[in-house]
DNA sequence: CGATAAAAGGAGTTTAATATCTGAAATAGA
DNA sequence: TCTATTTCAGATATTAAACTCCTTTTATCG
């Protein structure tokens, strides 16, 4: 599509959210999480598997298990989160992935640098923190 | 995927920028294009169809026939080529239309305001001609 | 008029992203 | 040790985007 995190992305940063607010250590079950996103439980397990994998989250199975967060909202960024779950391929060209390369740069690179630059520096300084207002 | 224009709207950008490097009123064909910019000749097609009814672009089958630009490269915006392409479906929260309406606005909306407006102006703004340096 | 070259359009195929299902394995508590 | 609860892993279904193929239509040239 055409929209800055891929859908999947957009559920992860929305179940950390819900994480954050969480009292510190407490874990939380994606069905919890799910509830009170509005998100497929499914999907939202699979990419909470990956993240926990990561190494962004905690998980624990059974009783009073769950997932939690391993550093406290402030330190986590949304870039982090971008690459636990898109991977390295975030990394390409952000507007013209299909007709550039760093041989045969798109004819766009040079024009919106600064842009890119402003949109980098975004997702590396707002943390779970910084959005963590309602809802 | 995570990237900011649709891939087909990656193609009707390039091709566009092709035609506006044109001679004013010579038509290129879909084929002369597709050579030129390493793109699919079907999918092309297919997109500036889609351009000549939504009137950027003007069309003549048989010989000496094919595609031009309806108006000067100067004129035309990365905006007007989006929504042609995507139509108004990008006019959504760029951010989070997963989980954002105008009712329940996401949690980002307020944050990435200023960002968001900068992404606007510059599709506004951008024409063909800015971006009709090579390749 | 007939041959040719191009766009136009319909229908189907492939591929990638999302979402779901099912059955394990692990943990806590009784 | 047994049971309920939860994550984990793999397989599969669903959906939408990209791409291709084939036929039809329209203009131009001889």
């Amino acid at each position: 599509m055409h929209t800055f995190f891929s859908r999947t992305c957009q559920y992860a940063i929305r179940g950390l959210l819900e994480l954050s607010r969480q009292p510190q250590g407490r874990p939380c079950t994606i069905y919890q999480i799910c509830r009170r996103q509005r998100v497929p439980p499914a999907t939202l397990s699979k990419v909470f598997q990956q993240l926990a994998r990561a190494g962004l989250l905690g998980s624990s199975p059974g009783r009073q298990g769950g997932y939690w967060l391993r550093q406290p909202g402030a330190r986590i960024s949304l870039q982090d989160i971008k690459f636990a779950v898109d991977g390295e391929s975030s990394n390409g060209c952000r507007w013209f992935p299909a007709g550039c390369s760093p041989a045969a740069p798109c004819p766009h690179h040079a024009k919106w640098r600064s842009l890119d630059e402003e949109i980098e520096r975004y997702l590396r300084t707002t943390t779970l923190m910084d959005l963590a207002g309602a809802p």
